[in-house]
This record gives structure tokens, sequence and C-alpha cells, in this order.
DNA sequence: AATGAATGAGGGTTCATTCAT
DNA sequence: AATGAATGAACCCTCATTCAT
């Protein structure tokens, strides 16, 4: 990965994610990145090759996000560790994170098996903490982190950390 | 309104709902309506103005919506019909409720001013069922709906009404 | 001539004088006039029927502004007259007369024949006056006079009447 | 400037002086130029642009045009220079010529701040031979010359050269 | 690897004109 | 006579993409 390329997956990033991605001329990546228009296409053969890659940095990172809850033992620590994700989210990630949801919607790019995982650990831990009904508490509680990143990630007001510990205490955590 | 105009609207607000804003261009919208391109620019000025028109028949919609639960003076019931509202919504009408999620996305139209009324509404119920923080419980329970809302447009396999029982049991209502 | 036909007349005159004609719609047109767009073409065919109506109006007009000069059979005064006739027209009429330069130009409508009257008159007049070659003073003339009223027309600040004054000087009138 | 780009202005030139600015589309001036019409706008950012590129190329030729009047000391000369302007200009650049007046119609660029060393060095010529109001003089010259610009461009049937002659023996020169 | 000129399809929009009423 | 809805061609311009260098 040459420095241009960097650049231009850093413009294209920022810009997606800011004005979305059919909004979002090659030309003006290339501007943002100080690229010429053609390195683009040479590097990542067309926009969607482009968009593409950002994705595969994407599914490391959630891999990455995820590995920590998911290597959890204690069932406790899981669904707090779950609750807790969005808080912890840095700030210079945002346009990161922004891109994902965005493109849920406007590429209806589901990202849904990437929760796989997230919601086998969260599933056992409700078991082991003897849920009633541990399938519903996993989508309960996935609906809410997907509501609440949404809600962040749009600008709203609200205050994340102070929701966050309101939930954990429902939870008894 | 004319008998055309409403095979425009109806054409916009489903290329709009399926494709997005962007990614479906008047030509297409006109076709789809089997009218002729330059009608939409006589009856809308231009293919935002298109997009308002469908957004103030959006508000219209909202407000309808939000009145029967804003009016409900029961406590209890104002929750519930809060989180029933998600499962009443018409098959027909998904293509009007995705596009109002996509545009929050993809224009960052953000709509949130439409919420106040209910905001109030549930706020002033929790507080006479006695709940500790009336505030952070709406936000809770909205940010849970948005979820929900999302989750249901997007097509995933989710059990709304399953998920909606279960909601309606962790608030003994 | 019914009222809505003078003021579509009117307004087409009006915006191609300032406009230009092909830089002015006929839905432009309508609109000044308070007028349907249907009704020009139900009472003029197309935009250059339009056109030609005001045309024909300009005729009339030449016609009378030549006539005082062409019947006049004093010499001097022939010349006198056309030198003056600038500085004669109305302030109301420099659309009208703003409208003859410009479609010289755009359209490429000479209008020259409409001189040949006055051009005869003229070289009649310099021949009684015993001047050497009555034909180039008449095209010299005629080419200041030219120049004169674009000047005027186009906003020059150019004093009209001083000029007019200094000519008239210039041949002893 | 690539070669490309010099067939659009060539192609430009010709069309908007033939057919004026407004009549004449980017599509039909990238046919003429042999190039695809998106260039038109990668070069000259929009058809205004490649009007102003036209029309900085003739800022630059008028100024090569007066250089040589403006520097001439003898009085009478620049006098005479002046009237024979006209009959200097090569019929290879009548559509260049014929732009600029069009242009002063159609879109009512004046052009007349240019003229402003030419009337300074006629004023300056006049006075030096001692002519009662050499202010009149200059605005009576430039009439004419106007004039007989715009007689010949327009393709008027007149006699450039005797015209001069005859202008030429009336200021003895 | 990198540029920037060049392309052609398609974008939103305006136009002159027609037609039913 | 008069309207205004409706059309389709053409408008200026932007797009993703290719190519020569």
């Amino acid at each position: 990965m040459t420095e241009k390329q960097e650049k231009i997956l850093q413009a294209a990033l920022e810009l997606f994610a800011q004005e979305g991605f059919h909004a979002t001329s090659t030309s003006k990546v290339a501007k943002h990145a100080c690229v010429s228009e053609g390195l683009i296409f040479r590097h990542f053969g067309n926009k969607e090759g482009l968009l593409q890659a950002i994705l595969d940095e994407g599914e490391r990172r959630f891999r990455v996000l995820f590995a920590d809850i998911v290597m959890e033992t204690n069932p406790g620590r899981v669904i707090r560790k779950t609750i807790e994700m969005t808080s912890q989210i840095d700030a210079s990630d945002y346009d990161f994170w922004k891109l994902q949801y965005k493109l849920k919607w406007e590429l209806e790019v589901s990202g849904d098996e990437k929760m796989e995982p997230l919601k086998l650990a969260l599933s056992n831990a409700f078991s082991k903490l003897d849920f009633e009904s541990p399938g519903l508490e996993v989508a309960l509680l996935l609906l809410f982190i997907d509501g609440l990143g949404s809600a962040v990630l749009k600008g709203s007001s609200i205050d994340v950390n102070e929701i966050t510990q309101f939930l954990l205490k429902k939870y008894n955590l």
C-alpha cells in the first residue's frame, strides 16, 4: 500500500462518509487526495473497487472490535462490553463508522453477517445468566446498539455515557 | 393535484425508497410514471422540489401517526402504543417509511423536531408511572423504536411482533 | 388586434430588446404579458411569427419616420433632418429601436432596403447643393447616423445634441 | 494550449460569430471541432468560459491593433491610421471582429474601455492640428469607424477603400 | 507509479410547441 | 379566444472511465 493509495482511501472515506457514495464523484476524491483522477482507477479498478477497499478495511476493524467481546468469558462482561461499545468509539473514527451506517441505507449493504459472532457470544452470555429468552434479549440489545450508534453518528445531542450507564443498571451490571 | 402528478409522486417515492435519491434519475422516475420527463419539472420545479413534495406528505403522515399516541391519556397506553407503532405500519407503506430513514442518512435530513411531541407525551407517561429517570427512559425507548424500524425496513428477518411483545412485558404492559 | 395580442407584442418587444431573441423564452414572454403560453402560438403561430409581427410594426414606423424627411423639398433640410433624426427619437421608443439594431446582429436581418428612399432623398439633396460626390456623402452620413444610433442605444454617455449640432455646423446647416 | 483546445476555440469563434452565442450549442461547437463535448468543459469550465477565452484573445488583438496608432507621433498620421483601420483588417479575421460587434449587442459587453487609449491619442492629434473641438472630432470620427466596421462586417456592399479615401480628403490627409 | 487529456453516456433542466378542455 | 397540462428534443454540464505519455 503506497502513500498515495492511503491518501486516496482516506479522502474517499471522508467524502463518502460526509456526502454519500453516489454524491461523491471520483474527481472530488482525486482533488481531495491531491492525486490525479486516473490513479484511482489504476489502483482500485473502478469507483466500486475503491468502496470495496474501504469496506475491507472496515471488515478488519469490526473483527478487532468484536474480538475483545467475543473472547470474554465472563457473561456479564460480554453484555457490559457490548453496551459500552458505542461510547468507546474514538471521535477520529466517526467518518469510518458513519460510512458503515450510510452504506447500509444507500447501497443496502447489510453487514449483518458480521454480527453473527457477537450474537452468539451474547446469546451464550444471556443463557448463562439464566435470562428467560436469550434470543430475544440479544435482538433487543442489538436494536438498542444500532439505534444508539445511529443517533450518535447523526449528531444527536444524546449523552452516550449517561444512557449507557442507565442501561447497564437495567441489566444489573 | 392531477392524475399524472400523483403518478409522478408515486413513482418517485418507490424509486427514491428503493435506490436512493441520488441514484434515481429524473428520467427513470418519468419512465416509471409513464410520463414525459419535462412534466416533473413543470409540476415540481426541480428534482429537490419533487423530493420536498414527498416529504411534505410525510410530514402529514407523521402527525397522523403521532396524534393517536399523544392524545392518549392513560400513561401505560402511551408507552404501549409507542412500542407497538412499528408493528402497526402497513406493508404498503414500507416505501414511504423506508424513504424517511434513507433520507436521514443520504441527505442528513434529521426530522428530529417531528419527534418532540412524542417525547413529551412519553416523558409525561413515564413520570406518571413513577419511573425514576423518565428522560432516560424516553431516550432508551426511542432508540429501540428507531433501531427496530431500521431493522424492519432494511428487511431484517426479525419477528416484529415477538420482540414487541417481549418489550411490552419488560415494561409490565 | 385584441387586447391580449397587444400585451403579448409589448412584452415580446421589451424582452427581445433587453435580452435578445434567442435568450428570451416564449414562457418568459407569456409570464411578462400575463397570458398563457399557448396563446402566443394561437395568435402568432410560432416564436418567429411573434418576431415577425413586431418587425412588421417596425416597418410601419420606419416609413413614418422617413416620410417626413423624404417629403422635404428643401435639400438642406433633408440633410438637417437626417442628422437630427437620432436626437428626435423618444425615450419610450428605445426598446423598439434597440431591437432593430439587435436583430441586425443576432439574426442578420439587414433592413437595408428600408433605407433606400432615404438614400435617394439624401443623394438628391447633396446633388442640389453641388457636393462633389453625392453618393459618398450619403454613405458617409449614413455610417455616422448608424454609429450614433448604435452608441445611443447601447447606453453610451455621448451627448447626442452636442454632436448633432457639431455635425450640422460641418455641413453649414 | 493543446491542439484540441485551439480547435475548440477556432470552432467556437466561427460559430459564435456566424450564429451568435446563444444560438450556438456547445454540442455544435464540439462537432465542429471534432472533439467530445465534455472536453469543452474540461478546458473552459462552461460555455461562458469558452466565450471569455475568445474575448481574452480579442483583448490582445485590440491592443496590438491600437498600439501602432497610439505610438504614432505625427498627429496627421494618427488620424489617417485610424481612418484606415477598417480597410486594413484581414478577411481571415472577419469572424473574430464580427464576434466583437455581435457580443456588444447580444450580451451588452461594451468594450468601451478598450477605446480609451485611442481616444486620447486622437484627442491629442486633433489638438495639435488646431481643430476647434478636439473632443467632438474624436467622437465623430469614432462613430464613423464604428459605423463603417459594422457595415463591412454585416456584409454591406460598401466600398471601404473608396469611402476611406473620401474621408481622408475631408480631413486634408 | 502517475499524470492529465480525452471520451461518451447520462445527469438535471429548459425549450418551443401541441392538445384537450 | 384562452388556458394550462403535456410532450420530446435539445440544452449545458458532470460523470466514471480510458489512454497516451
